[in-house]
DNA sequence: CGACGATTTGAATAGGATCAATGGGAGTGG
DNA sequence: CCACTCCCATTGATCCTATTCAAATCGTCG
Protein backbone atom coordinates (compact mmCIF):
# COMPACT_ATOMS: atom_id res chain seq x y z
CA UNK A 1 0.00 0.00 0.00
CA UNK A 2 1.09 3.28 -0.95
CA UNK A 3 1.90 6.09 1.78
CA UNK A 4 -0.36 8.34 1.15
CA UNK A 5 -3.07 5.79 0.56
CA UNK A 6 -1.77 4.75 4.24
CA UNK A 7 -2.40 8.06 5.65
CA UNK A 8 -6.30 8.43 4.13
CA UNK A 9 -6.87 5.05 5.51
CA UNK A 10 -5.14 6.19 9.14
CA UNK A 11 -7.75 8.91 9.28
CA UNK A 12 -11.25 7.09 8.72
CA UNK A 13 -13.35 6.70 11.90
CA UNK A 14 -12.91 3.27 12.58
CA UNK A 15 -9.63 3.59 12.85
CA UNK A 16 -9.62 6.60 15.02
CA UNK A 17 -7.97 6.08 18.57
CA UNK A 18 -6.30 3.37 18.07
CA UNK A 19 -2.42 2.37 19.02
CA UNK A 20 0.12 3.03 15.66
CA UNK A 21 1.32 -0.23 16.40
CA UNK A 22 -1.84 -2.05 15.73
CA UNK A 23 -3.12 -0.25 13.18
CA UNK A 24 0.12 -1.09 11.24
CA UNK A 25 -0.28 -4.74 12.01
CA UNK A 26 -3.40 -4.83 10.77
CA UNK A 27 -2.95 -3.15 7.16
CA UNK A 28 0.45 -4.72 6.72
CA UNK A 29 -1.10 -7.35 4.73
CA UNK A 30 -4.39 -5.57 3.13
CA UNK A 31 -4.94 -4.41 -0.17
CA UNK A 32 -6.38 -1.30 -0.95
CA UNK A 33 -7.72 -2.11 -4.29
CA UNK A 34 -9.93 -0.46 -7.51
CA UNK A 35 -12.30 -2.65 -8.60
CA UNK A 36 -14.52 -1.69 -12.08
CA UNK A 37 -18.65 -1.95 -11.78
CA UNK A 38 -20.13 -5.29 -11.66
CA UNK A 39 -17.24 -7.17 -10.25
CA UNK A 40 -18.14 -9.86 -7.36
CA UNK A 41 -16.28 -9.26 -4.47
CA UNK A 42 -17.03 -12.12 -2.55
CA UNK A 43 -19.50 -14.78 -2.67
CA UNK A 44 -22.15 -16.34 -0.23
CA UNK A 45 -21.25 -20.19 1.20
CA UNK A 46 -17.16 -19.51 0.90
CA UNK A 47 -15.03 -18.41 3.87
CA UNK A 48 -15.11 -15.64 5.27
CA UNK A 49 -11.23 -14.21 4.15
CA UNK A 50 -11.18 -10.42 4.15
CA UNK A 51 -12.89 -7.76 5.78
CA UNK A 52 -14.03 -5.32 3.08
CA UNK A 53 -14.24 -1.83 3.77
CA UNK A 54 -15.89 -0.10 0.73
CA UNK A 55 -13.67 3.68 0.60
CA UNK A 56 -15.03 4.94 -2.98
CA UNK A 57 -18.02 4.14 -4.93
CA UNK A 58 -20.66 1.96 -3.95
CA UNK A 59 -21.15 -2.19 -3.24
CA UNK A 60 -24.46 -4.11 -3.96
CA UNK A 61 -24.46 -6.90 -1.15
CA UNK A 62 -27.15 -9.53 -3.22
CA UNK A 63 -27.96 -13.09 -1.73
CA UNK A 64 -29.71 -16.07 -4.05
CA UNK A 65 -31.41 -19.17 -3.54
CA UNK A 66 -33.63 -21.56 -5.96
CA UNK A 67 -32.74 -19.58 -8.82
CA UNK A 68 -34.18 -16.72 -7.74
CA UNK A 69 -31.72 -13.55 -6.71
CA UNK A 70 -32.36 -10.38 -4.43
CA UNK A 71 -30.25 -7.19 -3.51
CA UNK A 72 -30.12 -6.88 0.26
CA UNK A 73 -27.95 -3.83 0.40
CA UNK A 74 -26.41 -1.61 -0.66
CA UNK A 75 -23.06 -0.49 1.04
CA UNK A 76 -21.33 3.05 0.82
CA UNK A 77 -18.45 4.71 1.77
CA UNK A 78 -17.06 4.53 4.78
CA UNK A 79 -18.62 1.43 5.96
CA UNK A 80 -17.68 -2.65 5.91
CA UNK A 81 -19.52 -5.53 5.08
CA UNK A 82 -19.62 -9.28 6.67
CA UNK A 83 -18.09 -8.30 9.81
CA UNK A 84 -19.99 -10.69 11.74
CA UNK A 85 -18.29 -13.22 9.67
CA UNK A 86 -15.14 -12.67 9.79
CA UNK A 87 -15.56 -12.42 13.74
CA UNK A 88 -17.36 -15.64 14.00
CA UNK A 89 -14.80 -17.04 10.93
CA UNK A 90 -17.69 -18.67 9.32
CA UNK A 91 -18.84 -18.41 5.91
CA UNK A 92 -20.57 -15.22 4.60
CA UNK A 93 -23.97 -15.32 4.26
CA UNK A 94 -24.27 -12.87 1.59
CA UNK A 95 -22.41 -12.05 -1.95
CA UNK A 96 -21.56 -8.94 -2.77
CA UNK A 97 -20.56 -7.24 -6.02
CA UNK A 98 -19.35 -3.38 -7.08
CA UNK A 99 -22.21 -1.69 -8.44
CA UNK A 100 -19.95 0.83 -9.95
CA UNK A 101 -15.91 1.74 -9.59
CA UNK A 102 -15.22 1.58 -6.21
CA UNK A 103 -12.12 1.63 -3.37
CA UNK A 104 -12.07 -1.45 -1.26
CA UNK A 105 -10.06 -1.91 1.61
CA UNK A 106 -9.23 -5.49 2.02
CA UNK A 107 -8.27 -6.41 5.51
CA UNK A 108 -7.19 -10.09 5.99
CA UNK A 109 -9.47 -11.66 8.72
CA UNK A 110 -6.77 -13.25 10.98
CA UNK A 111 -5.35 -9.91 11.46
CA UNK A 112 -9.05 -8.09 11.84
CA UNK A 113 -9.49 -10.58 14.85
CA UNK A 114 -6.31 -10.23 16.70
CA UNK A 115 -6.42 -6.64 16.49
CA UNK A 116 -10.05 -7.45 17.99
CA UNK A 117 -8.69 -9.10 20.63
CA UNK A 118 -5.86 -6.55 21.32
CA UNK A 119 -7.08 -2.87 20.89
CA UNK A 120 -9.59 -1.14 22.82
CA UNK A 121 -10.77 1.41 20.25
CA UNK A 122 -10.67 -0.96 16.94
CA UNK A 123 -12.83 -3.49 18.61
CA UNK A 124 -15.27 -0.40 19.42
CA UNK A 125 -15.60 0.97 16.29
CA UNK A 126 -15.94 -2.67 15.13
CA UNK A 127 -18.35 -3.18 17.75
CA UNK A 128 -20.62 -0.16 16.55
CA UNK A 129 -20.42 -0.82 12.86
CA UNK A 130 -21.95 -4.43 13.57
CA UNK A 131 -24.62 -2.86 15.29
CA UNK A 132 -25.52 -0.18 12.63
CA UNK A 133 -25.27 -3.23 10.19
CA UNK A 134 -27.54 -5.14 12.49
CA UNK A 135 -30.51 -2.29 12.98
CA UNK A 136 -29.69 -1.42 9.45
CA UNK A 137 -31.28 -5.27 8.65
CA UNK A 138 -33.88 -5.25 11.04
CA UNK A 139 -35.12 -2.31 9.67
CA UNK A 140 -35.09 -3.63 6.63
CA UNK A 141 -37.16 -6.91 7.59
CA UNK A 142 -39.62 -4.69 9.11
CA UNK A 143 -40.33 -2.81 6.01
CA UNK A 144 -40.70 -5.87 4.52
CA UNK A 145 -43.07 -7.60 6.67
CA UNK A 146 -45.07 -4.47 7.60
CA UNK A 147 -45.70 -2.47 4.11
CA UNK A 148 -46.58 -3.49 0.69
CA UNK A 149 -44.30 -2.38 -2.24
CA UNK A 150 -46.32 0.92 -3.01
CA UNK A 151 -45.49 2.37 0.60
CA UNK A 152 -41.88 1.07 0.52
CA UNK A 153 -41.24 2.96 -2.33
CA UNK A 154 -42.98 5.93 -1.02
CA UNK A 155 -41.05 6.22 2.07
CA UNK A 156 -37.68 4.97 0.01
CA UNK A 157 -38.23 8.44 -2.35
CA UNK A 158 -38.89 10.73 0.98
CA UNK A 159 -35.55 9.15 2.24
CA UNK A 160 -33.81 10.45 -0.72
CA UNK A 161 -35.13 13.42 -0.84
CA UNK A 162 -33.88 14.11 3.01
CA UNK A 163 -30.56 12.31 1.79
CA UNK A 164 -30.25 15.06 -1.06
CA UNK A 165 -32.34 17.89 0.62
CA UNK A 166 -34.16 18.88 -2.50
CA UNK A 167 -37.51 17.70 -3.82
CA UNK A 168 -36.06 17.14 -7.45
CA UNK A 169 -34.28 13.60 -6.42
CA UNK A 170 -31.83 11.78 -8.61
CA UNK A 171 -32.06 7.91 -7.69
CA UNK A 172 -28.47 6.51 -6.75
CA UNK A 173 -28.81 3.37 -9.12
CA UNK A 174 -30.82 1.66 -11.65
CA UNK A 175 -34.79 1.04 -11.32
CA UNK A 176 -33.91 -2.69 -11.33
CA UNK A 177 -31.74 -2.95 -8.76
CA UNK A 178 -34.07 -0.24 -6.67
CA UNK A 179 -36.90 -2.60 -7.04
CA UNK A 180 -35.13 -5.74 -6.13
CA UNK A 181 -33.44 -3.56 -2.58
CA UNK A 182 -37.53 -3.05 -1.75
CA UNK A 183 -38.14 -6.40 -2.34
CA UNK A 184 -40.48 -6.63 -5.52
CA UNK A 185 -40.24 -6.93 -9.55
CA UNK A 186 -38.69 -4.07 -12.14
CA UNK A 187 -42.24 -4.05 -13.63
CA UNK A 188 -43.91 -3.92 -10.50
CA UNK A 189 -41.60 -1.09 -9.42
CA UNK A 190 -42.81 0.83 -12.83
CA UNK A 191 -46.38 0.49 -11.84
CA UNK A 192 -45.84 1.52 -7.78
CA UNK A 193 -44.25 4.63 -9.23
CA UNK A 194 -47.52 5.23 -11.15
CA UNK A 195 -49.83 4.32 -7.98
CA UNK A 196 -47.86 7.37 -6.55
CA UNK A 197 -48.64 9.87 -9.28
CA UNK A 198 -51.89 10.96 -7.55
CA UNK A 199 -49.74 11.44 -4.32
CA UNK A 200 -47.48 14.27 -6.54
CA UNK A 201 -44.54 12.14 -7.61
CA UNK A 202 -43.32 12.96 -11.32
CA UNK A 203 -40.69 10.33 -13.37
CA UNK A 204 -38.40 11.41 -15.90
CA UNK A 205 -35.81 8.39 -16.14
CA UNK A 206 -33.86 8.56 -12.88
CA UNK A 207 -34.75 11.97 -11.88
CA UNK A 208 -37.71 11.92 -9.45
CA UNK A 209 -39.88 14.74 -8.24
CA UNK A 210 -41.94 14.94 -5.79
CA UNK A 211 -44.73 18.01 -5.79
CA UNK A 212 -46.51 17.51 -3.03
CA UNK A 213 -44.11 16.36 0.25
CA UNK A 214 -47.30 16.37 2.63
CA UNK A 215 -49.66 14.19 0.69
CA UNK A 216 -46.71 11.66 0.04
CA UNK A 217 -45.73 11.57 3.40
CA UNK A 218 -49.51 11.23 4.56
CA UNK A 219 -49.91 8.12 2.79
CA UNK A 220 -46.24 6.94 3.43
CA UNK A 221 -46.54 7.23 7.30
CA UNK A 222 -42.94 7.27 7.43
CA UNK A 223 -41.65 6.41 10.82
CA UNK A 224 -37.87 6.50 12.45
CA UNK A 225 -37.76 3.27 13.63
CA UNK A 226 -37.85 1.99 9.89
CA UNK A 227 -36.83 4.76 7.79
CA UNK A 228 -34.25 7.14 9.87
CA UNK A 229 -30.99 5.45 8.75
CA UNK A 230 -29.25 7.12 11.90
CA UNK A 231 -31.34 5.96 14.71
CA UNK B 1 -30.85 -11.33 43.95
CA UNK B 2 -30.39 -14.66 45.66
CA UNK B 3 -27.13 -16.28 46.19
CA UNK B 4 -28.11 -19.51 44.69
CA UNK B 5 -29.38 -17.78 41.56
CA UNK B 6 -25.87 -15.73 40.86
CA UNK B 7 -24.06 -18.65 40.96
CA UNK B 8 -26.52 -20.37 38.21
CA UNK B 9 -25.72 -16.63 36.12
CA UNK B 10 -22.42 -17.16 36.90
CA UNK B 11 -22.25 -20.20 35.11
CA UNK B 12 -23.30 -19.16 31.82
CA UNK B 13 -21.50 -19.09 28.49
CA UNK B 14 -21.92 -15.30 28.33
CA UNK B 15 -20.31 -14.75 31.34
CA UNK B 16 -17.61 -17.42 31.26
CA UNK B 17 -13.82 -15.72 31.69
CA UNK B 18 -14.90 -12.64 33.20
CA UNK B 19 -13.03 -11.24 36.21
CA UNK B 20 -14.90 -11.88 39.45
CA UNK B 21 -14.80 -8.16 40.26
CA UNK B 22 -16.37 -7.21 36.98
CA UNK B 23 -19.54 -9.68 36.93
CA UNK B 24 -20.17 -8.76 40.48
CA UNK B 25 -20.46 -5.00 39.07
CA UNK B 26 -22.20 -5.92 35.89
CA UNK B 27 -24.76 -7.60 38.20
CA UNK B 28 -25.61 -5.64 41.14
CA UNK B 29 -28.23 -3.95 39.96
CA UNK B 30 -29.63 -6.20 38.03
CA UNK B 31 -32.84 -8.03 38.37
CA UNK B 32 -33.39 -11.59 37.87
CA UNK B 33 -37.23 -11.70 37.11
CA UNK B 34 -39.89 -14.07 36.66
CA UNK B 35 -43.02 -13.13 34.22
CA UNK B 36 -46.20 -14.86 33.28
CA UNK B 37 -47.10 -14.83 29.54
CA UNK B 38 -48.06 -12.43 26.99
CA UNK B 39 -45.95 -9.79 29.52
CA UNK B 40 -44.91 -6.63 27.43
CA UNK B 41 -41.67 -6.61 28.18
CA UNK B 42 -40.16 -3.72 26.38
CA UNK B 43 -41.59 -1.31 23.74
CA UNK B 44 -40.22 -0.42 20.01
CA UNK B 45 -39.19 3.12 20.28
CA UNK B 46 -38.33 3.64 23.81
CA UNK B 47 -34.72 3.84 25.01
CA UNK B 48 -32.71 0.62 25.83
CA UNK B 49 -32.28 0.87 29.75
CA UNK B 50 -31.81 -2.88 30.17
CA UNK B 51 -29.81 -5.52 28.27
CA UNK B 52 -32.46 -8.58 28.96
CA UNK B 53 -31.61 -12.18 28.83
CA UNK B 54 -33.80 -15.45 28.65
CA UNK B 55 -32.65 -17.78 31.14
CA UNK B 56 -35.83 -20.01 30.76
CA UNK B 57 -38.65 -19.37 28.77
CA UNK B 58 -39.73 -17.84 25.41
CA UNK B 59 -40.04 -14.27 24.36
CA UNK B 60 -41.32 -13.10 21.23
CA UNK B 61 -39.55 -9.87 19.36
CA UNK B 62 -42.48 -8.18 17.22
CA UNK B 63 -42.50 -4.88 15.45
CA UNK B 64 -45.79 -2.90 14.66
CA UNK B 65 -46.43 0.19 11.74
CA UNK B 66 -49.67 1.23 10.34
CA UNK B 67 -51.87 -1.19 12.02
CA UNK B 68 -49.55 -4.04 11.48
CA UNK B 69 -47.72 -5.99 13.54
CA UNK B 70 -45.72 -8.61 13.01
CA UNK B 71 -43.43 -11.35 14.77
CA UNK B 72 -39.59 -10.91 13.89
CA UNK B 73 -38.23 -13.63 15.88
CA UNK B 74 -38.24 -16.01 18.85
CA UNK B 75 -35.66 -16.02 21.49
CA UNK B 76 -34.92 -19.05 23.85
CA UNK B 77 -32.88 -19.09 26.66
CA UNK B 78 -29.26 -18.19 27.06
CA UNK B 79 -29.49 -15.29 24.99
CA UNK B 80 -30.26 -12.21 24.82
CA UNK B 81 -32.43 -9.87 22.92
CA UNK B 82 -31.79 -6.15 21.31
CA UNK B 83 -27.92 -5.96 22.00
CA UNK B 84 -27.11 -3.37 19.91
CA UNK B 85 -29.62 -0.91 21.17
CA UNK B 86 -27.94 -1.17 24.57
CA UNK B 87 -24.59 -1.30 22.76
CA UNK B 88 -25.34 2.28 20.96
CA UNK B 89 -27.60 3.80 23.52
CA UNK B 90 -30.54 4.00 21.14
CA UNK B 91 -34.12 3.57 21.38
CA UNK B 92 -35.53 0.03 20.65
CA UNK B 93 -36.42 -1.09 17.68
CA UNK B 94 -38.59 -4.05 18.30
CA UNK B 95 -40.97 -4.87 21.25
CA UNK B 96 -41.07 -8.01 23.31
CA UNK B 97 -43.19 -9.97 25.10
CA UNK B 98 -43.15 -13.10 26.80
CA UNK B 99 -44.94 -15.89 24.97
CA UNK B 100 -44.46 -18.26 28.15
CA UNK B 101 -43.76 -17.82 32.14
CA UNK B 102 -40.30 -16.75 31.56
CA UNK B 103 -37.27 -16.14 33.65
CA UNK B 104 -35.76 -13.04 32.45
CA UNK B 105 -31.98 -11.20 33.69
CA UNK B 106 -32.37 -7.25 33.11
CA UNK B 107 -29.06 -6.06 33.09
CA UNK B 108 -28.62 -2.41 33.29
CA UNK B 109 -27.30 -0.64 29.73
CA UNK B 110 -25.15 1.52 31.68
CA UNK B 111 -23.54 -1.38 33.75
CA UNK B 112 -23.46 -3.70 30.33
CA UNK B 113 -21.58 -0.79 28.24
CA UNK B 114 -19.25 0.46 31.18
CA UNK B 115 -17.97 -3.82 31.88
CA UNK B 116 -18.05 -3.85 27.82
CA UNK B 117 -15.15 -1.65 27.79
CA UNK B 118 -13.30 -3.07 30.83
CA UNK B 119 -14.07 -6.66 30.35
CA UNK B 120 -12.53 -8.41 27.18
CA UNK B 121 -13.78 -11.78 27.84
CA UNK B 122 -17.02 -9.53 28.34
CA UNK B 123 -16.97 -8.04 25.59
CA UNK B 124 -15.89 -11.06 22.99
CA UNK B 125 -18.86 -12.72 24.12
CA UNK B 126 -21.17 -9.63 23.63
CA UNK B 127 -19.44 -9.16 20.25
CA UNK B 128 -20.20 -13.02 19.85
CA UNK B 129 -23.56 -12.34 20.74
CA UNK B 130 -24.01 -9.69 18.33
CA UNK B 131 -23.29 -11.70 15.22
CA UNK B 132 -24.96 -14.38 15.95
CA UNK B 133 -28.33 -12.05 15.96
CA UNK B 134 -26.93 -10.27 13.05
CA UNK B 135 -26.71 -13.28 11.07
CA UNK B 136 -29.98 -14.85 12.42
CA UNK B 137 -31.95 -11.65 10.77
CA UNK B 138 -30.34 -11.95 7.79
CA UNK B 139 -31.09 -15.34 7.39
CA UNK B 140 -34.89 -14.52 8.07
CA UNK B 141 -34.27 -11.63 5.53
CA UNK B 142 -33.52 -14.06 3.13
CA UNK B 143 -35.39 -16.23 3.82
CA UNK B 144 -38.41 -14.15 2.91
CA UNK B 145 -37.04 -12.49 0.32
CA UNK B 146 -36.56 -15.56 -1.65
CA UNK B 147 -39.06 -18.05 -0.96
CA UNK B 148 -42.82 -18.01 -1.10
CA UNK B 149 -44.84 -18.88 2.34
CA UNK B 150 -45.14 -22.61 1.35
CA UNK B 151 -41.31 -22.90 0.98
CA UNK B 152 -40.89 -20.98 4.17
CA UNK B 153 -43.03 -23.61 6.14
CA UNK B 154 -41.60 -26.62 4.44
CA UNK B 155 -38.08 -25.56 5.47
CA UNK B 156 -38.91 -24.92 8.74
CA UNK B 157 -40.66 -27.90 9.73
CA UNK B 158 -37.69 -29.80 8.37
CA UNK B 159 -35.63 -27.23 10.49
CA UNK B 160 -37.76 -28.39 13.62
CA UNK B 161 -37.29 -32.25 12.75
CA UNK B 162 -33.45 -31.74 12.80
CA UNK B 163 -34.26 -29.89 16.56
CA UNK B 164 -36.08 -32.64 17.79
CA UNK B 165 -34.92 -35.19 16.50
CA UNK B 166 -38.06 -36.81 15.34
CA UNK B 167 -40.36 -37.49 12.05
CA UNK B 168 -43.10 -36.62 14.60
CA UNK B 169 -42.55 -32.84 15.21
CA UNK B 170 -44.59 -30.77 18.07
CA UNK B 171 -44.83 -27.11 17.24
CA UNK B 172 -42.80 -24.88 19.98
CA UNK B 173 -45.61 -22.46 19.55
CA UNK B 174 -49.24 -21.90 18.20
CA UNK B 175 -49.84 -21.62 15.29
CA UNK B 176 -51.18 -17.73 14.95
CA UNK B 177 -47.93 -16.67 16.06
CA UNK B 178 -45.80 -19.41 13.69
CA UNK B 179 -47.66 -18.07 10.72
CA UNK B 180 -46.49 -14.24 11.80
CA UNK B 181 -43.16 -15.51 12.26
CA UNK B 182 -43.33 -16.86 8.55
CA UNK B 183 -44.43 -13.59 7.31
CA UNK B 184 -47.94 -14.63 6.94
CA UNK B 185 -51.70 -14.87 7.66
CA UNK B 186 -53.14 -17.95 9.92
CA UNK B 187 -55.32 -18.83 7.00
CA UNK B 188 -52.74 -18.31 4.64
CA UNK B 189 -50.55 -21.14 7.21
CA UNK B 190 -53.83 -23.37 7.25
CA UNK B 191 -53.55 -23.42 3.47
CA UNK B 192 -49.67 -24.11 2.96
CA UNK B 193 -50.19 -26.98 5.10
CA UNK B 194 -52.66 -28.65 2.83
CA UNK B 195 -50.17 -27.61 0.02
CA UNK B 196 -47.62 -29.79 1.97
CA UNK B 197 -50.12 -32.49 1.90
CA UNK B 198 -48.59 -34.52 -1.13
CA UNK B 199 -45.48 -33.93 -0.13
CA UNK B 200 -45.99 -36.14 2.92
CA UNK B 201 -46.96 -33.56 5.45
CA UNK B 202 -49.91 -34.59 8.18
CA UNK B 203 -51.20 -32.48 10.69
CA UNK B 204 -52.74 -33.43 13.84
CA UNK B 205 -53.27 -30.12 15.90
CA UNK B 206 -49.75 -29.14 16.97
CA UNK B 207 -48.37 -32.53 16.15
CA UNK B 208 -46.85 -32.47 12.67
CA UNK B 209 -45.51 -35.94 11.20
CA UNK B 210 -43.33 -36.01 8.49
CA UNK B 211 -43.91 -38.94 6.51
CA UNK B 212 -41.45 -38.85 3.63
CA UNK B 213 -38.66 -36.47 4.42
CA UNK B 214 -36.87 -36.36 0.70
CA UNK B 215 -39.98 -35.68 -0.98
CA UNK B 216 -40.02 -32.28 1.33
CA UNK B 217 -36.83 -31.81 1.21
CA UNK B 218 -37.01 -31.84 -2.90
CA UNK B 219 -39.87 -29.53 -2.45
CA UNK B 220 -38.17 -26.97 -0.09
CA UNK B 221 -34.27 -26.98 -1.32
CA UNK B 222 -33.09 -26.27 2.29
CA UNK B 223 -29.80 -24.74 2.02
CA UNK B 224 -27.79 -24.19 5.14
CA UNK B 225 -26.98 -20.68 4.66
CA UNK B 226 -30.84 -19.54 5.25
CA UNK B 227 -31.73 -22.64 7.64
CA UNK B 228 -28.88 -23.88 9.59
CA UNK B 229 -29.17 -21.35 12.88
CA UNK B 230 -25.45 -22.32 13.59
CA UNK B 231 -23.59 -21.40 10.66
C1' DC C 1 -26.27 1.62 -37.75
C1' DG C 2 -27.22 -2.35 -34.96
C1' DA C 3 -27.20 -4.87 -30.68
C1' DC C 4 -28.09 -5.06 -26.14
C1' DG C 5 -30.03 -4.05 -21.82
C1' DA C 6 -33.17 -1.13 -19.17
C1' DT C 7 -37.74 0.38 -18.76
C1' DT C 8 -42.54 0.48 -19.55
C1' DT C 9 -47.05 -1.36 -20.65
C1' DG C 10 -50.53 -4.96 -21.32
C1' DA C 11 -52.65 -9.32 -20.29
C1' DA C 12 -52.97 -13.34 -17.69
C1' DT C 13 -51.93 -15.81 -13.56
C1' DA C 14 -50.43 -16.87 -9.03
C1' DG C 15 -49.72 -15.86 -4.32
C1' DG C 16 -51.58 -13.93 -0.31
C1' DA C 17 -54.76 -11.13 2.33
C1' DT C 18 -59.30 -10.09 3.87
C1' DC C 19 -63.93 -11.06 5.21
C1' DA C 20 -67.24 -14.21 6.85
C1' DA C 21 -68.74 -18.33 8.87
C1' DT C 22 -68.03 -22.58 11.32
C1' DG C 23 -65.96 -26.02 14.25
C1' DG C 24 -63.26 -27.15 18.30
C1' DG C 25 -60.82 -26.93 22.70
C1' DA C 26 -59.61 -24.74 27.01
C1' DG C 27 -60.98 -22.25 30.71
C1' DT C 28 -64.65 -20.12 33.71
C1' DG C 29 -68.49 -19.80 36.50
C1' DG C 30 -72.71 -21.66 38.01
C1' DC D 1 -70.91 -31.73 35.56
C1' DC D 2 -72.65 -28.64 32.29
C1' DA D 3 -73.44 -24.38 29.90
C1' DC D 4 -71.16 -20.53 28.33
C1' DT D 5 -67.58 -17.85 26.43
C1' DC D 6 -63.53 -16.93 24.19
C1' DC D 7 -60.00 -17.64 21.15
C1' DC D 8 -57.62 -20.56 17.92
C1' DA D 9 -57.93 -22.90 13.75
C1' DT D 10 -60.01 -24.17 9.45
C1' DT D 11 -62.64 -23.45 5.23
C1' DG D 12 -64.95 -20.94 1.52
C1' DA D 13 -65.46 -16.90 -1.24
C1' DT D 14 -63.66 -12.89 -2.85
C1' DC D 15 -60.43 -9.24 -3.53
C1' DC D 16 -56.02 -7.30 -3.94
C1' DT D 17 -51.10 -7.40 -4.59
C1' DA D 18 -47.46 -8.89 -7.06
C1' DT D 19 -45.26 -12.03 -10.44
C1' DT D 20 -44.86 -13.89 -14.94
C1' DC D 21 -44.86 -13.73 -19.81
C1' DA D 22 -44.90 -11.05 -23.89
C1' DA D 23 -44.16 -7.12 -26.57
C1' DA D 24 -42.94 -2.45 -27.51
C1' DT D 25 -40.02 1.55 -26.64
C1' DC D 26 -36.04 3.89 -25.41
C1' DG D 27 -31.32 4.92 -24.72
C1' DT D 28 -26.48 3.70 -24.70
C1' DC D 29 -22.44 2.03 -26.52
C1' DG D 30 -19.44 -0.22 -29.68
Amino acid sequence: MRPEDREQIRRLNIFEGMDDENFDELIRASYLQTFPAQMELITEGEPADFLHIVIEGCVELFAQANGRESTMAMVYPVNSFILAAILKDAVYLMSARTNKKSRVLMIPAINVRRIFDTDPAFSKAMVVELSNCYRSVVKDHKNIKLRTSVERLANRLLRYRIAQQTDDITLPYDKKLLASNLGMTPENLSRAFNTLKPYGVRVDGNKISITDVDELANFAKPTPLIDDQSV
